[in-house]
DNA sequence: GTACATGCAAAGTCTTTGCCGCCGG
DNA sequence: CCGGCGGCAAAGACTTTGCATGTAC
């Protein structure tokens, strides 16, 4: 069971910013995308070589609850992270998992439409829209103009 | 990489509704709730006490494909399934991972708020809230009025 | 020194898969 | 017979954790 976890409640909001914290830092900024742990691991690992996967895991959590970056709990299995910490929404290939911010504005008033309807304390909620990017859509049309209809796009 | 699995584009739509399949069905829409594999298992295995667990994913996935149950890929890790195959919300306590149907019309436009602001080609949109069900919403009242005031609900 | 970080490997959780025997048409 | 199905155990994917060592104040 995944709890919202919260385990350290005495975390010190000024933890030190190792190497690795700050490296991580910079790559996930970099990278511009919405990277997995293992991708964050293997863009750290040119600047430092021996960093473990353990302490990238380990990283990605301490700065995710000290609100420095976000975790990101798509529908698939892998975390993703993301150095934007406002609200929004994201959009996933079903072909390929890439995934891109949503060009949607933060519905700040969905929850609202709740209250009352359920008892649930509601505080958050999360849209996340699922699609073809543009490569796989086109591997899927080129696929599809030659007859084959199913499966997962090549 | 998790993609929509649908590996065996000559499935039979009309598999053979064995014992193991109807059971699973029936527990599914016995419990009402949006349990996980490992839950439906221990239904299940009432009254088929030599299932195994592999069978139950494997019929699990068996009837998604086809139709009869729906998959969710809910913000955690794992899935759970859903014997209302429309499509609709759900809202799922942070405490303690129970999950109820977000009593929300299916919003039939919000995709359409993207068309010409991303090259995505969308196709779905999951929306998921997020909060405390009663029971824990209660149990952190008590918990806060003690003074405890972080990590998980008891 | 002391407290927190890291590297490494082992373990954990959830899910999928290979194999083989079984069962129904 | 044949093809799908189920039981079982092993493997897989992703993540967490225990432990000894390191490192920064």
């Amino acid at each position: 069971m995944q709890v919202t976890k919260n385990r350290n409640p005495n975390m010190n909001q000024n933890m030190r910013m190792t190497r690795q914290r700050r490296v991580i830092l910079e790559e996930l900024k970099k990278l511009d995308s919405h990277p997995n742990a293992e991708e964050i691991y293997e863009a750290v690992r040119e600047s430092l070589p021996r960093i473990s996967l353990g302490t990238v895991y380990r990283n990605l959590e301490v700065l995710s609850e000290l609100g420095k970056i976000q975790k990101l709990e798509m529908g698939g299995t892998q975390k993703r992270f993301d150095w934007d910490t406002r609200k929004h929404y994201h959009i996933r290939c079903i072909n390929c998992d890439r995934v891109d911010n949503a060009p949607l504005g933060f519905m700040k008033n969905v929850e609202q439409a709740l209250y009352g309807a359920t008892d649930f304390t509601i505080t958050d909620h999360r849209l996340e829209f699922l699609g073809l990017c543009p490569l796989c859509m086109e591997k899927a049309i080129e696929r599809d103009s030659l007859g084959k209809t199913a499966g997962k796009v090549a």
